[in-house]
DNA sequence: TCGTAATCGAGACGGTACGTCAGGTCTTTTT
DNA sequence: AAAAAGACCTGACGTACCGTCTCGATTACGA
């Protein structure tokens, strides 16, 4: 096993990390996360393996970091307005969601991703952290200030809520059961949000 | 890789395919479906290489099939039984998904085999044709009974209905996010029925 | 190991075995002896590879049955005449060796079979009971007329003789040494009779 | 087949190269060249299979050098001195030549090395190089000089005279037509001085 | 003449070794 | 000290053949 105390890092090269995450960005859409190799993403971004060994654990963690890298740069779409009117906020950011899971890109990325999220604990940890929990907290906390403004009732279970929101699509999606389109978002809302009521 | 015209079935040794899948089954849950090679399957065995690349394509076929058949033998339980009391036999297929995803003999095996099944369209079509499909067919069968009997609104979403009792569960169980016992079970066939009011 | 008693050869079915022993020898000239398969045989020849194994005990035994019905069908040249002219006679015999070492056609084969036999102490006593010995026993028996006539000394040794006249030959085709033409036979008897004088 | 474009030599590792021809050597006297493999040769050495791919062609190849290498350190004997007394000196080594021969642990490595280098003819043209034209160098210019001595004929032909030497030795080895010894060596060289008289 | 027994073509089987690929570690040289 | 380069040991890959073993389907006696 490696040791995995990163070395100083402040004398990382720049240049090699962001070549490093580029190159396996690119081929992870390119060939797949199964057929990747550290040795091609060392080779496609003129780096030495060890350089990829002295900063990462395991191919997945730079694939997931590349992955973070990119995420990053599109803004990542963390921010949930509130406009007052709850369905349309929620309308909002499950058609966002849809049309980035409707990204023929984002696809297989994505779905290369999951493979390896959902069968390594320490990267689900780390998805959940820094991705997806953010995601839920948002859509929680819209739905709290929902909740204490009256629109919906006091004891409505948040963690379903979310759950009824976003589990349906991403169903959806992993298996290929339909159409992941604005409409299909709306009913969605529209369904949660009947849930709620008493 | 493999060729695949497969040879004649008919003069295909049983007991070497029954100890193949058999030897799957174990590994998978040994040491993962990431650790898993072809060659400790046909070790395993006591089988030659060969005669798994004669028969499957791939390492995610087999574990599939294992997994097929193992499921098979257990009866799937794709029966949803009709007692005239839609929540309760709603509840009933609920809990018991719950139960298996909640299993953590299934745990493994089950996340190895989405991770396969998600990268690789073929192995997505025959687990939909072969799994999938049938369960939510049954479901939704059960549903349109209940429209049929005036239960539910005549233009209720039966696809969207499915996806609202499974998808969330799925969601749950993928990212860990809360328990899988029938009060959660209970709770997302109500929240579903809720939603199918108008 | 294989039993090799073989079988009833009354039921032989003749038309096989020539078809496995043109195949074989079409193959050895083609890819080489190494690269040769029992497989290759019995595909090109239209036959299962049971009935190689039923009637030969090994690769190198096919290619050298192979190479003896050759060979009996150009008649193995073996009888030396005995005109009279020991020089003449012995000149004739070593010509026509030269030229058979000299065919292209015949150098691939001659060099598998070489190895081959060299390596197999079973191959190597049938090579020279069925090839060599008689090659070089009638080759004796031309000598030793000559010895009787007087025509060389009574206390010639005849077995050193042969390998004179053979050995040098062999040698040079072998290695590639240089020429293999009638000058070279006619020098070698030459220095062979010389070299028997007293 | 290999690529070989060799890789950069100095940062060859020295002992896996030493160790690996070691355990070429002992394993082609222990299990003979047919039954030796690329994988044993690299378990014996404590060696990955690729280390040897990256270094030498073919299994031929390796044995080959280790052979040679063998060779180098016992010196190879390639003095032929001169006393005065050709006959002398020509038995001298004629009788070294048969020992080796009749050395029972060179006579499989021997017989294996021949039908190696008999079918491939990059490693004969080595072989040539490396060892036989050496040899016969040796042998032709110590008769070179006894011609310079009047000693044989001036128009003796020495390529002929060095295949008579060895010809029929390397003939009766190769079929185990006979023993290989002292006299038989002595009766060689005799054979041959005699057939250079005019 | 009609089983019945052996041979035949075919090819699946348990294996061994192949030659390649990539993993992760280590060393050498350069920056 | 970190990086580019790449040799090293390890081990799995997917393929080719090995020699054995069923399978029907001829084929050729011998009762």
């Amino acid at each position: 096993m490696a040791r995995h105390t990163a070395p100083d890092p402040t004398r990382r090269n720049e240049q090699s990390r962001a070549a490093i995450l580029t190159a396996a960005a690119e081929l992870v859409a390119e060939v797949g996360f199964g057929k990747l190799t550290i040795e091609k993403i060392a080779a496609r971004a003129g780096v030495g393996k060890q350089t990829i060994y002295r900063w990462w654990p395991s191919k997945g963690a730079v694939v997931f970091d590349a992955f973070l890298a990119a995420n990053r740069d599109t803004g990542g779409g963390l921010d949930l307005p509130d406009t007052g009117d709850l369905a349309a906020d929620l309308r909002a950011v499950l058609r966002a969601t849809a049309d980035e899971l409707a990204d023929p890109a984002f696809d297989r990325t994505g779905r290369a991703l999951t493979a390896e999220v959902l069968n390594d604990p320490d990267l689900l940890r780390e998805y959940r952290e820094r991705l997806l929990d953010p995601l839920l907290e948002v859509t929680r906390a819209r739905l709290r200030a929902a909740r204490a403004a009256g629109l919906i009732p006091a004891d409505a279970d948040l963690d379903l809520a979310v759950e009824l929101l976003y589990g349906p699509m991403y169903y959806r999606w992993l298996h290929g059961l339909g159409p992941l389109d604005h409409a299909y978002a709306d009913r969605l809302v529209e369904a949660t949000l009947s849930a709620l009521e008493p």
